[in-house]
DNA sequence: CTGCGGTCCTGAAGGC
DNA sequence: TGCCTTCAGGACCGCA
């Protein structure tokens, strides 16, 4: 679920509230949803929130951090005291020294809280982050002019790029006009710079909307609103419906065993 | 190196 | 009503 959008709009919703806050208490209800030691983040310092492509890292004190990965449908709520609620999917949750609460959600099991060193993080286990300096028409074009996978594939190959998934990868290239399954390395210039500004773009208006809820609703921000992306998606979950851009109708293929939504009139 | 299918889980939706 | 299949935002692993 949580692509960069939403992870990073977790963080932005985390950050102004837990800064400076310790850790007193850790109830995991999930054996497998914690890895690592609790007693090791126990009276940490909560010292800043970062995110690298999909991972949010909460850094502590001590040269620690916990890691979140979300996969598909975890979710990180912040609760008042008073306002504490967890419900069946609770997996983790943080209580912090003012009587707050950092509650970790996922349905399906799949997601991950992890405690690590900081020092140990391989920033290299991860390709380029969007929104960065990074983050370059020209580093964007040697990453994709090396690889001979489809440009869709590729867009969520987390080593190569960081943060994206299918749905930002459907609708970039929707944007972009590009063929979802065109082979990477066959895109000419004038498509890899569509591509750059597609993905810059969506990227941005994604958090500005404070990121996408699916029907299943299982994206939340932190304060448990929804993201309001959703309604902007103009490929994504629309098989059958007109294009935006021709009318003709948006067709759903398989990739890699996942949903590729494209219009194949457009995106050649 | 690549793609493919299976795997970790739970639940919703649709067909019959 | 109930049973069955398919699908779901991620990522890893083994295999060809």
């Amino acid at each position: 679920m949580p692509e960069l959008p939403e992870v990073e709009t977790i963080r932005l919703g985390l950050i102004k509230r837990i800064l400076g806050q310790k850790i007193v208490r850790v109830q995991v209800l999930e054996k497998k949803a914690f890895i690592g030691s609790v007693k090791n983040i126990l009276n940490q310092e909560i010292i800043n929130v970062e995110r690298r492509g999909k991972l949010l890292r909460i850094f502590l004190d001590h040269d620690l951090e916990l890691q979140v990965h979300f996969k598909l449908n975890g979710q990180i709520l912040y609760q008042e005291e008073d306002l504490f609620k967890k419900n069946k999917y609770t997996r983790v949750i943080l209580f912090l020294e003012d009587g707050s609460r950092i509650i970790f959600n996922d349905m399906r099991k799949f997601g991950w809280m992890k405690v690590a060193k900081r020092d140990l993080f391989k920033d290299s286990d991860y390709g380029i982050e969007p929104l960065t300096k990074y983050f370059t028409v020209k580093n964007l074009r040697k990453v994709v002019i090396s690889s001979t996978k489809p440009i869709k594939t590729l867009l969520m190959d987390q080593k190569k790029i960081a943060g994206i998934g299918n749905i930002y990868a459907c609708e970039s290239l929707f944007q972009a006009r590009i063929n979802p399954f065109k082979i990477a390395k066959k895109l000419t210039t004038n498509e890899i710079d569509s591509l750059y500004k597609s993905i810059t773009n969506i990227l941005q208006c994604a958090i500005v909307k404070k990121g996408s809820s699916m029907r299943d609703e299982m994206y939340r921000q932190v304060t448990g609103e929804l993201g309001e992306y959703q309604t902007q998606f103009l490929v994504y979950e629309k098989e059958g419906e007109k294009c935006f851009r021709c009318g003709s109708s948006i067709k759903r293929l398989k990739q890699g065993g996942r949903s590729t939504y494209c219009c194949k009139e457009c995106q050649k």
